[in-house]
This record gives C-alpha cells, sequence and structure tokens, in this order.
RNA sequence: UGAGGCGUAGCCAAGCGGUAAGGCAGCGGCCUUUGGAGCCGCCAUUCCCAGGUUCGAAUCCUGGCGCCUCAGCCA
C-alpha cells in the first residue's frame, strides 16, 4: 500500500453518486504507479492532463473503452482533465460520420470532455511551423526518394540503413522546397520532409521518418486548404505538448516509437514535455477488435453494419443492451499491465449481468410456446396477479398480469420422460406457475400425425393463488407463462459469439479467421408470446425475461405492431449446465 | 546473428528481499415463488528454466528458453 499522500485516489475519494469503482484489491497499476512517481518529483506543477486521441476512421469498441475509461478515468481521480482529440492526420480514410459516432460512444460511456474537444488538424499551421523550425535547425530535409527507394534505403532489421542522396541539401534550399510543397508545386508522392536523425539506427523508427507527405485530398474539416499533411509519429507528440499533456497513453505497438516521441519534443523547444507511456491493448475471447477486421465485417455483410448487435463495437453493444456501467466495471476490472493478454469474454458477461440484475425489469415472456389448458378454471374468468417488477429492488414496484384458463408456457419446461434432476412440469407432477397457482399435469394431446405435444391440460389448485399454500408442500419448479388471449406476438433475436473458437485465428491453414465465423450467431424467432406490458418498452430499457436471459427493444427493426427484442445476454443456466455434464456422463 | 517489450493458476492480475492479494471460470454446499440473485467453502508448497547471492528469493545477479512489436509517404 502507498503513503496516502502518494494515492490521489484517497485524497480525492469518489462520491456517493458516482459509479462504484471495482476494484476491491486497492492495487495501483503500473500506470498509476509512474503518475505518482511524477507527481512525487514535483513534475508538470503536479498536473495530469491526459487525452484520448482516436483516428476517425472506424467506429469505437470494446478495446476502445478500455483506453476511454484508464484516460478519462485517470484525469478524473487525479483532479485533472482529458481531451477528446481527433488524431486526423490521414483524409484518405477518414471521415465526419466517424467523428459523431465517436463523440456518441464517449459520452455514452459517460464521460465529458466539456469543451475540450480537438482535432489534430486544427494544429496544421502550428505543426508546420514546427517543421520548418526542424528544417532550420538542420533536423529535416526535403526528399525526392520514392516510397519503394526509402524502403531500400531504410535497411532491414539487421543491417543499417543507408543515407539520402539528398540528406545533405541545404537549410535554405530545404525551406524553399518544403514552402513549394505546401504551395502544391509537386505532384503527389513526389517528395517528402523527412527528420534528418540516424539511418544506422537499431530503432527502424528513427531511420529518418517522413514527417509530411503530399496528398491532394480533400480532408473532412480543412478541405483543400492543405496537400501536405503530417505524420502521425510527427504529429502526435506535438498535439500533445500543444494541449500541455502530461501522460500521453497509449499501446504497446506504440512502444518502439518513443525514441521518436521523446525527439521531437527534445529537438522543438515545446512548452510542455508529455511523457508516453503504453500498455497491452484488449483483446477478448470469441472476438475481433481490429478495426481493419470490423471494417471488413460491415462491407462485406457479415454484419449487418456497425451497430449490429454481435458487433464489438460500442455501437453494437448498446443496440445489443449493454449498459455503460457494465463495461466501465469490465475495463476497471480486467487491469492494466503490459503483457499482451486475451481476456475470457465470461468476464464481460459477468459485469454485465452484475448491472442488468440490479436494473432490469422482470417480466414473462414465452419464446417457444406451448398451449396449456387449465381443465379446473372457469372458462371466463380473468383474474389480475400481482407481480413484483424487481425481487433486487423493492422500490420498483409491482404490476397487474392477467391470468386465465388458456396459457402458453415454454416448449422446454416440459418433458413427457422427464431426466433425473428435472423440476419443471411432467405428467403427474405439480409445479408452480410463476405469481400463480400451483399446477399438475393431466393430460397430453398430441399431433396424430406427427407426435409433436401440441397441448398439455391441467388442474389448479384453487389454495395456491399468488404461489404459495400454508400447508407446506415443497413445490421445486417454477415456470413463466403468458396468458393466451391476452399475450402480445414478438419478434425476438437471440444472438451468440460471432466466432466458433476463443482464438478467432485458430485456423486451418490458408484459411483466415473468417472461416470461424458463427453460422449460427444469430437466432430469429417469430410467434413468441409477451406479456402486454411490454408494448410499453422501450430501446435502452433493460428487461428480464424471467428463468431466460436479459432481453431490450431493439432500435431499429421494432415497430408499433410487432416489437423486436434483442436478447443482452442469458441468465445462468446452473440446469442447463447439469444436463449437458449428465449426456457427457452417457 | 538488430532493437524494444513481456513471461505469477484455465483466463486476467497484485506482489517491489520476510515466506503467493483479488476478480472471472471451475467445483462442492446453503438458501430461494427465477435451476436467476445472494451466501459459505475449495481451487499455485510455488512464480518460464538452470545456476548463483542471502538466515531468507516470484522479487537481486548470471546464463538460457518462449512469446509479442518494428523494415507504410497508416495510426
Amino acid at each position: 500500500m502507498k503513503s496516502p499522500e502518494a494515492s490521489p485516489l484517497q485524497t480525492h475519494p469518489q462520491s456517493e453518486s458516482d459509479p462504484p469503482f471495482n476494484n476491491p484489491s486497492q492495487s495501483v497499476d503500473f500506470i498509476r504507479e509512474i503518475i505518482n512517481q511524477d507527481l512525487k518529483e514535483g513534475k508538470n506543477n503536479g498536473k495530469v492532463i491526459t487525452r484520448f486521441p482516436p483516428e476517425p476512421n472506424g467506429y469505437l469498441h470494446i478495446g476502445h473503452a478500455k483506453s476511454i475509461c484508464l484516460n478519462f478515468g485517470i484525469a478524473e481521480e487525479y483532479n485533472g482533465v482529458c481531451n477528446l482529440r481527433f488524431d486526423d492526420t490521414n483524409p484518405e480514410k477518414e471521415d465526419v460520420e466517424y467523428v459523431d459516432s465517436i463523440m456518441e460512444d464517449v459520452k455514452w460511456l459517460g464521460f465529458d470532455w466539456e469543451d475540450r474537444i480537438y482535432f489534430a488538424s486544427d494544429y496544421f499551421e502550428q505543426l508546420y511551423l514546427y517543421a520548418e523550425e526542424l528544417i532550420e535547425l538542420g533536423k529535416a530535409y526535403v526528399c525526392d526518394l520514392t516510397p519503394d527507394e526509402i524502403r531500400e534505403y531504410r535497411g532491414t532489421l539487421t543491417e543499417p540503413g543507408k543515407e539520402s542522396p539528398y540528406r545533405s541539401r541545404s537549410i535554405e534550399e530545404n525551406l524553399n522546397l518544403f514552402r513549394r510543397m505546401r504551395a502544391g508545386e509537386f505532384p503527389d508522392g513526389s517528395k517528402s520532409l523527412r527528420a534528418k536523425i540516424d539511418m544506422a539506427s537499431p530503432n527502424l523508427n528513427m531511420r529518418d521518418p517522413v514527417l509530411y507527405r503530399i496528398r491532394r485530398v480533400k480532408h473532412h474539416r480543412t478541405e483543400n486548404k492543405w496537400c501536405i499533411y503530417p505524420m502521425y509519429d510527427y504529429a502526435h507528440p506535438l498535439s500533445d505538448a500543444i494541449e500541455g499533456i502530461t501522460h500521453s497513453i497509449c499501446t504497446l505497438e506504440f512502444e518502439n516509437h518513443r525514441p521518436l516521441y521523446d525527439w521531437f519534443i527534445s529537438q522543438l523547444n515545446t512548452k510542455s514535455i508529455p511523457r508516453q507511456i503504453e500498455f497491452a491493448r484488449l483483446n477478448l475471447t470469441y472476438t475481433v477488435l481490429s478495426k481493419r477486421r470490423l471494417i471488413e465485417l460491415v462491407q462485406n455483410k457479415f454484419v449487418d453494419g456497425w451497430d449490429d448487435p454481435r458487433m464489438p463495437t460500442l455501437a453494437g453493444l448498446r443496440r445489443r443492451g449493454f449498459t455503460p456501467l457494465a463495461i466501465r466495471n469490465f475495463c476497471s476490472a480486467i487491469g492494466v499491465a503490459k503483457s499482451d493478454s486475451v481476456i475470457d469474454i465470461a468476464n464481460l458477461e459477468y459485469f454485465l449481468r452484475e448491472d442488468l440484475n440490479k436494473k432490469a425489469v422482470r417480466v414473462m415472456a414465452v419464446l417457444n410456446p406451448l398451449k396449456l389448458v387449465i381443465d379446473n378454471y372457469p372458462e371466463d374468468k380473468v383474474e389480475e396477479l400481482d407481480a413484483e417488477n424487481n425481487p433486487e429492488n423493492p422500490a420498483a414496484g409491482t404490476r397487474k398480469i392477467p391470468f386465465c384458463k388458456t396459457l402458453y408456457i415454454e416448449k422446454e419446461d416440459f418433458r413427457e420422460d422427464p431426466p433425473k434432476g428435472f423440476f419443471r412440469l411432467s405428467p403427474g407432477k405439480e409445479v408452480r406457475l410463476k405469481h400463480a397457482y400451483y399446477i399438475t399435469c393431466e393430460k397430453i394431446v398430441k399431433d396424430p400425425k406427427t407426435g409433436e405435444i401440441i397441448e398439455l391440460h391441467c388442474k389448479y389448485d384453487p389454495n395456491s393463488r399468488g404461489g404459495w399454500t400454508t400447508d407446506g408442500r415443497k413445490v421445486l419448479g417454477t415456470l413463466h407463462w403468458v396468458s393466451a388471449p391476452h399475450a402480445k406476438e414478438a419478434e425476438i433475436r437471440l444472438y451468440s459469439h460471432l466466432f466458433l473458437k476463443p482464438d478467432p485465428d485458430d485456423v486451418e491453414e490458408g484459411q483466415d479467421y473468417k472461416s470461424n465465423l458463427n453460422p449460427n450467431s444469430l437466432t430469429i424467432l417469430n410467434g413468441c408470446k409477451v406479456e402486454p406490458s411490454l408494448m410499453q418498452a422501450k430501446p435502452g430499457i433493460p428487461y428480464q425475461f424471467l428463468r431466460q436471459a436479459y432481453f431490450c427493444l431493439d432500435s431499429r427493426h421494432s415497430s408499433t405492431e410487432k416489437p423486436v427484442f434483442n436478447r443482452t445476454v442469458t441468465l445462468r443456466d446452473t440446469w442447463g449446465k447439469i444436463e449437458k455434464s449428465q449426456r457427457r456422463k452417457e
């Protein structure tokens, strides 16, 4: 445990209204450790300023959420701020559609950049001036080598590169050429501005990296103002410095770029000295999390858009019914470190269920209906029974549900020949209808042709109203049901993992991850019977369909006549597990 | 045979010379008008391997091994 003054977590306790910070261990990750040390040494005047720097070339996914939670979370804990900065230095791939979705997703997760929304493109002029400064320092030059030649000159991992023949141009010539590059005097790709560092460096990033390229491409913000665009390695550290970022947190693949990051900061006299820290990106089992692949899934119609509920994008997860708190709790629970890791997706599902359990209204819905008639129940009688909305939260109150002679129950809740341990309905067996009565099955009606069970006849015990008797009778099984004449029809969409294997890259020679796509990741059920209250469902409100799963109204396919529900995540299924292991034994 | 990282349970992850936290998964049990939730218990004599230093090593030293990243005018 660190001393109290070393831990801002303790000097700035979270208020009551803050979501629970799910880190019972109280251990501090290596990034916060570094920040604590910097603070102790009095760096940055005791300030902590971070940034979340997405490139607007795709939708945000759960991996970005880890970074967002880290950057905004750290800012909050240390009483600092976190900027939202779009890293839009490559107009060929970027689009406003993406900046809009990114803003929506960050907000949805519950983070606030206030007025600090920035674009690297806002710094193009300043960045250009810095480049001239570098030229004047003799630290950058205009190079006429083609991309192919640059690659050849760069050398390899084990052999040093060789210097460009243009490396020794005079400062005046470089300045002149660079200005003319900006003025549009040279064709695309014909020249580049390069840093003059060390062609023999063991770190390839230091072998005279390109700073500016010529590209006549319309930028989504600066439009046609520029025909030269800065490279990430150059723009990023300087953008950080311009914003006064103290800790520039990024993923591991940029570790090799840190010497270059520091080089720019030390060559140019920036007023602030940002520090880059790298952590391991998130990987999830049964999931693919690279922009290249996600965009491929969308463009080749393997899924129905960026917000397909099977996608790991924040838009997809939101539509699927995930809550921001579940994602945030997940992100803080998995930790931050430097070892490449793959998180079991069961973790995500755990934190989802944990949150949904507290929030979801319990309702009854029958996915695969089986008609059930209570023979000894009066023909035209309808009762209004009380049902609690959420046993985890009595304040959620109760509602009335209609009950009568004809009901639907779930097909899989009846077995003519029950296996051992099955305590749902079977011939002669008494079970409880949730919130209603005890019933006993007396007769099965089958389709004479197919043998399929199409109707059940039962008797009920009038003394068990509400699902209780006073005689201490033990009724183990409880079934959900819906009144047949009152039930509404709904479409229900069941989702499972998009990929068949924990590691989508686990493929046969010559195949790629797409061969592991799960052909059954979406199952559409029609003719589902739901209780009437569900006709008031709104997207974004979580429901628990009792004994089954959490669901939410689909924001795209629902209509007033026919609601469509997405299965967010199943309930834990202990019986399913038992049955599975029984089957294994046989 | 270059450089930079990383190796602690099935999956994450603490640990910072004093005798292996916590979470997920799994497995038992209790409880239950959701086979849900909740509760209780179990789950690393050992930290990639081999030597060394030390009264004492996951932690320090030496030497191996394994994995990841880098040869875009992408980020």
